[in-house]
DNA sequence: TGTGATTTGTTCGTATGTATG
DNA sequence: TCATACATACGAACAAATCAC
């Protein structure tokens, strides 16, 4: 008899990936536990543990120790174009948007944001920050800072409305554009964990950027943190 | 007497903060030993470690148990636009670029390479796997697939040449572009901490891209994980 | 609120087949 | 032929987290 070639644990790494594929296990779901595919494929624990694996490397599963193995939810998708807007992202991504504020101040800008805003440092801007949901669930941390000279009063209407593209509409912005934005991997510290519902280190994406008005005009200096398990960020060229 | 407002260890962190920004400590130096910083600040050494933790925190600092605290690298700033060529991108922020290839095979294609590769599941695909460097430094581990169909001797300009560019140009594809990339962000895993000479569960910027060429075939599928430590990903719009 | 059963995570040990030199 | 290394596979036991009652 020939010698089988391909090892058991990727058989069943194929059979469980094909079963989430096509739906058998939807996102959520809790797979088997490890002992009954083991009886099920007719192998030991370890063999069946080798797949789950590398289901989890490939980041379609996890593991909760003492709950069981449960299939991922499709990150959202994130566009970062010309023209970012974070309910309309996500409503294109079919997630229902929502935010939350965190604070609303209005302090001297320090060198970095000055220097992105183009005002000298010491300036007063307006610092908005927040967090950004998804179907519930939180997706993002942000910060946004505004030069407060062209617009004195933003705060009362960032606390009204919640929202930076209506904010702005108020202050007589009524369209603008991102002129750049840099995107670094962080580890969640713990504060940002417990903001983001997820545990510290955990892998967050940390997009710094800037807005500007048609006139090219700075009008916004933002950072968000990501939850990288959740989100995947797209750059379509068109 | 007023009560002096800015606790000591936030002044101190300023002063060595602003000893960075202007070039006092450049980037991989050694900063004094903490005795040392100790006596010249003329406060406990537990003042100025308050005051280093926050230098760490920040990404300017990193300190090495036994050897000293150093001074971080600025990283490197890869842009991702329509044009993405490595050696032109690190040779745009003033690195040295060089490739280190790990392997080269020929098999068949799973069905996400596929399904961007727009080829049926099965076919035959390159995988070029290996690790991109700045000034000798890895910064970027990468896998590219490339269908076998219009090119079948891909692997030999690879293993002569080492870039993707020079082997795709040999097999006749003068010019690609970014049809789209999305990023995310991950944890290192033991082999990918080795190889980007960084610890296990440091932050890494995951990309998955498709490079078209000007017809809009597809011609490259490429996976590469970043230190999130050592780059920026930048995106400008104009 | 606590207790015990369930489930994943980890570490031992054993054995076999294959490739290498 | 022998020695070595490595991947695969099975078995047992325990630790740690979770969940149902």
């Amino acid at each position: 008899m020939p010698p089988n070639r391909t090892p058991v644990w990727k058989s069943i790494h194929h059979a469980l990936s094909a079963d989430i594929a096509e739906g058998r296990y939807a996102p959520g779901d809790k797979l088997p536990t490890e002992a009954e595919l083991a009886r099920r494929f007719g192998v030991n624990r370890h063999t069946v543990r080798r797949a789950l694996a590398e289901l989890a490397e490939a980041g379609l599963t996890f593991a909760r120790r003492g709950a069981g193995v449960f299939v991922t939810q499709a990150p959202t998708e994130y566009p970062l174009g010309r023209r970012v807007r974070f309910h309309q992202n996500l409503r294109a991504a079919g997630r229902l948007p929502s935010r939350q504020t965190l604070s609303i101040e209005t302090r001297q800008a320090d060198s970095r944001e000055a220097g992105a805003l183009a005002r000298a440092p010491g300036e007063t801007v307006h610092v908005f920050e927040g967090l950004s949901l998804a179907d519930g669930q939180p997706i993002a941390l942000f910060r946004s800072v505004f030069p407060a000279r062209p617009f004195p009063d933003l705060t009362d209407a960032l606390e009204r409305t919640g929202s930076v593209t209506a904010a702005l509409r108020e202050a007589g912005v009524t369209d603008y554009i991102r002129a750049w934005t840099r995107v670094t991997a962080k580890l969640a510290t713990a504060t940002q964990a417990l903001h983001l519902q997820t545990r510290e280190g955990a892998p967050l994406l940390r997009t710094v950027s800037l807005n500007v008005d048609p006139d090219g005009q700075p009008v916004e200096y933002g950072r968000t943190w990501f939850s990288g398990d959740r989100v995947t960020l797209s750059l379509t060229e068109n």
